[in-house]
DNA sequence: AATTATACTTACCAAAAAGAGAGTATGCGT
DNA sequence: ACGCATACTCTCTTTTTGGTAAGTATAATT
């Protein structure tokens, strides 16, 4: 598992073009289906399996499964299912015995995970300062 | 509640500063660290908070209750603690009678908004990509 | 004297999420 | 004939999460 860096300069130029251009939206039906999106795509298997395939490129299922560790199979089915449904990756199966399946990102899988480079970069630069505060806070209490 | 654009030029200007120089962390203890606390903050009550106070600055506790539909008392002090304790927002209490409680985001509190600026139009952009995708994957099922 | 306002805390309960483990289909190697 | 490998699905149980409602303190107001 790699860590906040696979990602490529293409793909952090893309991010930084979005963030180059917010919208005024202040429509608050799209508001309210913006803060759906984003919890559901903001789980952390989504994040970890994201992260994966963006690096390997194509994975198998139990492929995936290895890669990340703790994630029970129930997790990577219902996960790669919800992204695989959002369009973030496809799904390609091989009628053979025993069963193949291969996924990969898609464009928009590609996009989502430049999105999150920032945030990635944020927790990663701020990490120690937030346990600092932790404690802090913790034996101030 | 307003949408995505309230953040500074400033603020992005942060955010795209920090696409810049991605590292290349692969430690698995800072990978697990920077995992868990994406999770801690990539949480709904907290980026709705982290937006109000963004636009408003300093809140009264029932002004953020009333600023957020949905939110229940429990959930406001549970997240404003949490939020606290990670040095995202400063809390001031004055002494007086009824209570009066001050909230407002601290410098890290505001990078962080800024960081996820870019998955907030990330999702803005491909809202109706997605939902186009989930209704045809619902459909061929 | 009762009511109101504010910012909580605590207890209880329902719902949702997640983990564990067994079951399924089937061609291939031994 | 038997077990293995793969990608699931299904059920059962536990854990986590979140909502509701009640309690607390006290000065000002009616």
């Amino acid at each position: 598992m790699a860590g906040i860096s696979s990602f490529t300069p293409a793909q952090i130029a893309e991010a930084e073009h979005h963030l180059d251009t917010p919208s005024p939206e202040t429509d608050p039906k799209v508001d309210r289906l913006v803060n759906e999106l984003i919890g559901r795509v903001a789980d952390k298997w989504t994040m970890l399996i994201l992260e994966e395939l963006n690096e390997k490129g194509v994975m198998r299922f139990s492929e995936i499964g290895r890669a990340i560790e703790g994630i029970s199979q129930k997790m990577l089915t219902q996960t790669l299912r919800l992204m695989e449904r959002d369009g973030l990756v496809t799904r390609t199966v091989y009628p053979v015995v025993p069963p193949k399946v291969e996924y990969a990102l898609t464009a928009l899988g590609e996009s989502l995970g430049a999105a999150f480079c920032g945030v990635w970069v944020w927790a990663e630069r701020h990490l120690e300062e937030i346990e600092a505060s932790r404690e802090a806070f913790d034996t101030r209490e």
